[in-house]
DNA sequence: CAACATATTAAGTTTTTCTTAAGATGAAAT
DNA sequence: ATTTCATCTTAAGAAAAACTTAATATGTTG
């Protein structure tokens, strides 16, 4: 940017524009008409074209007139709402957090009601979305994110691991027994999601001279724990997303091991949203979640 | 609005939140930073809060000024963003224009090559949205809609009437025959869109007394055309969509009438824009080829 | 054709914004 | 601990901008 932006003008022609004459424009605007009169002549002068015909007693955007207006109303609009916003941010209890829609319906949800109950004076809006959002240009307070636990310019606080559990359904378990060696694999359809390969778990376990192919890919974690249950085979689930099912029974732990996922769940935010003592609220209770949140009952790899 | 936006106070806010320094912010506003400083302090003087943390010789954002910082943001980047265009509004060649999916699809798509050897130097930007976009809100320059040629604020140029005609796949029209009275209707199944029932073609032939039971509603007209196509029964179709498959034989017209649509094609624009040029070229453009559309090759009922 | 409503221009005034120069304040170095 | 440095802040005056008033132009309406 060369030269800064003429904001006065720009807010006379937007006035203009949106009443259709310089005379209301000026009276909304709490000055002259001349002085709105002077701005809009200003502008086009920098532009170099009218944006206004005048015809005497009545006016009419020309077509850049036309062009230009939506957008500096938009822009005029977002900074009316941002004062609008900041005016009242004292008694804004709002707290607006995003993340994956499966940790959000799998993980948290049956958790909520115990955050509302000690915390009713909390709004919490959760957007489940799987696009990472930008926090910094968002108005989003903090995400729950699945990661390393390295995100540039956020603060992360970890909040637990995450375990790569084969499941099945229950009868699918008593036909065929655990799986306890890599021969075991065998006699089952491995059921395999894009994120997490079966060869993630059989490595650590087995050696790195075991592999097993990547057939039956669905695309996301969730999916393979539904198949499973369905009883198509063995999937490699996280066990954030299924321990639910295993615990009402409707999938059950088809191996002996579970093996500790490389990444693992944060509450994450900006530096200074960091701060805000509902952020620091619901991370709390979080924390203290994840903690009573067991690993899954079997032998851990880490 | 009672009071007006502290624009100036704003940008330094942005500019002082965007570099995280007064001194650099007031390099890049071409100011000293004691303006910037007085400026950032006369609004958070009307907010009521800090916006900056002061650590001598750094400074960060309170939380508050977290929040403010995003939408700020937006609003000056579609200000520069609004400015920027205008600069260069003279060698814009672009035209953007919104329609629906089926007419852009089966009608416009096929002549499209044609308007481009017309008109190598604009530069068509189509958008197929089954929203109606509010053309004085958004950077559209015009749109394609299908109506009675109202709309309220915009003027609206006729392009060419639409017709209901039975087509039905040329397999079922050789078995069944044409559809020449109500009760030739009796053998058919007929396939409805939510938009356009059969009884809109009944009626005007038959009278009023005679009517069909709505049942197999597909959802639009579209739909409708491809059932008749596979065989399913006789779907009331619209022309303008059903025209090209009924010209390469994949459609046949299943009656020997076809009745006026109560709607029609426009083109509308906000007036501004109306007399740009490359909005009347494309205008007119549009009529020359709604002008060689030939209705049906059947009777018309107007 | 006169009366009216509206926009424009020019000159002068007011207000805002900015600069300069002299403090503060905290971090890093001695 | 003290100096040094980099940064932000404050206060007063200067510059720039935005605005007002009053006279003028230009179509529209009765």
């Amino acid at each position: 940017m060369s030269t800064r932006l003429p904001l006065t003008a720009l807010r006379a022609f937007e006035a203009v524009a949106s009443h259709m004459s310089f005379a209301t424009a000026a009276a909304a605007l709490y000055v002259s008409p001349a002085a709105v009169s002077q701005q809009v002549r200003a502008l086009e002068a920098t532009l170099g074209y009218p944006l206004f015909e005048r015809l005497g007693s009545s006016i009419r955007l020309t077509a850049q007139g036309a062009q230009l207006l939506p957008r500096v109303k938009r822009g005029f609009d977002e900074l009316r709402r941002a004062m609008e916003e900041a005016a009242h941010s004292h008694d804004a209890t709002q707290l607006t957090v995003s993340m994956l829609a499966s940790f959000l319906q799998r993980w948290l949800l049956p958790r909520l009601p115990g955050f509302h109950r000690a915390h009713p004076d909390i709004d919490l809006r959760l957007s489940a979305s799987n696009l990472v959002v930008d926090l910094a240009g968002s108005d989003f307070h903090a995400a729950i994110r699945f990661g390393g636990g390295r995100w540039p310019g956020l603060t992360a606080t970890h909040l637990f691991d995450d375990w790569l559990v084969p499941v099945c359904s229950p009868e699918q378990l008593e036909r065929l027994g655990p799986i306890r060696s890599f021969a075991d694999l065998r006699g089952w359809t491995l059921l395999h999601s894009d994120t997490e390969p079966w060869n993630d778990w059989v490595r650590p376990l087995f050696g790195k001279r075991c592999q097993v192919p990547a057939r039956s890919v669905l695309d996301d974690s969730a999916a393979v724990a539904i198949a499973a249950e369905r009883g198509h085979g063995a999937g490699l689930a996280r066990w954030s997303l299924a321990a639910a099912d295993v615990y009402n029974g409707r999938l059950a732990c088809a191996a002996e091991w579970a093996v500790r996922h490389r990444r693992s769940y944060h509450l994450v935010a900006v530096p200074a949203k960091t701060r805000l003592p509902a952020v620091r609220a619901f991370g709390d209770w979080l924390l203290t979640e994840a903690t009573a949140f067991p690993p899954p009952p079997v032998k851990l790899r880490r």
